[in-house]
DNA sequence: GTCTCAGTTGAGACATAGTATCAACTTGCC
DNA sequence: GGCAAGTTGATACTATGTCTCAACTGAGAC
């Protein structure tokens, strides 16, 4: 089964009609070897208005199909991502973005909630790096 | 030695003016009880255009006397900062915004690098929950 | 005091990342 | 076929800034 059929499917499971516009806008994520920029998916989705686009974003991201990343400059990419908890490694000289398997807050998370009173209900994680191969180029340039 | 003289000082030692318009922003911050949206900052603040008001705060963010949080809902909103380098801890109900001491994740960055051959620069987080006053609240209104 | 020039300012345009509106269209279902 | 709900797209609008550029200010040079 292709990832296309299987995003469909489960967007059906979910409740969600499987229309053109929805299917021209996955195949368009999909198509993308990297993360990408909504807008810049909207233009070159055709198939797709813009706020569509937008839309099926943000039901993927809703059901975890693509998840958001904030770069390094702030600004906010998308990509198709493991499911589940999890969050990314960003790289600040190419872009690459890495999936961690381990959640880094999780083990404090309870001397958190016990030291502040809070009852802790999410969090929001980004790590910025270098990624092996930018260390390299950093080296040997002079 | 009042806060806008502790700030007007740091701000001449890193070699920037202390000009009418910045001190009018400064005050307007420090009579901010709590957290505040830079827009709503520029309509109340007299004596700076909204330019020199996102200007200077985002020059005392990079100073380290306010800092950005990311509130639940994704907005961004700024408040007067302890210094050096921690986390938010924010109430999903009412919005109060804690400060952390300790880093969560600074004992699983060694880790992370080790197991993804990154060198890590830098990070992001956010905490969200509930305080104990809007625990209490949610249990009563039954 | 006056000159000079870098630093600063503000009005407004522009940029980015969306969301809201709403009439028209599609689809599943009876 | 026809209804109701879901979906779409053009467009306007919002939020959060940044950019441009001419005008202004102010601190030090003379
Ligand atoms: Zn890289
Ligand atoms: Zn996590
Ligand atoms: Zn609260
Ligand atoms: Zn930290």
């Amino acid at each position: 089964m292709s990832d296309l059929e299987q995003i469909s499917l489960e967007l059906e499971a979910s409740g969600y009609r499987v229309t053109p516009s929805r299917r021209a806008v996955i195949a368009a994520i999909l198509a993308r070897k990297t993360h990408f920029a909504a807008d810049e998916l909207a233009k070159r989705c055709r198939g797709a208005g813009r706020a569509t686009v937008f839309r099926t974003i943000r039901l993927l991201s809703d059901l975890g199909v693509v998840c958001r990343v904030i770069m390094d400059d702030g600004s906010p990419r998308y990509l198709v991502s493991r499911s589940g908890h999890h969050h990314h490694l960003v790289c600040t000289g190419c872009g690459t973005v890495q999936d961690l398997d381990q959640c880094a807050v999780s083990g404090a998370l309870r001397d958190i909630a016990d030291a502040s009173g809070y009852e802790i209900e999410g969090h929001w994680l980004e790590l910025y790096g270098r990624c092996a191969a930018c260390q390299a180029k950093a080296v040997v340039p002079a």
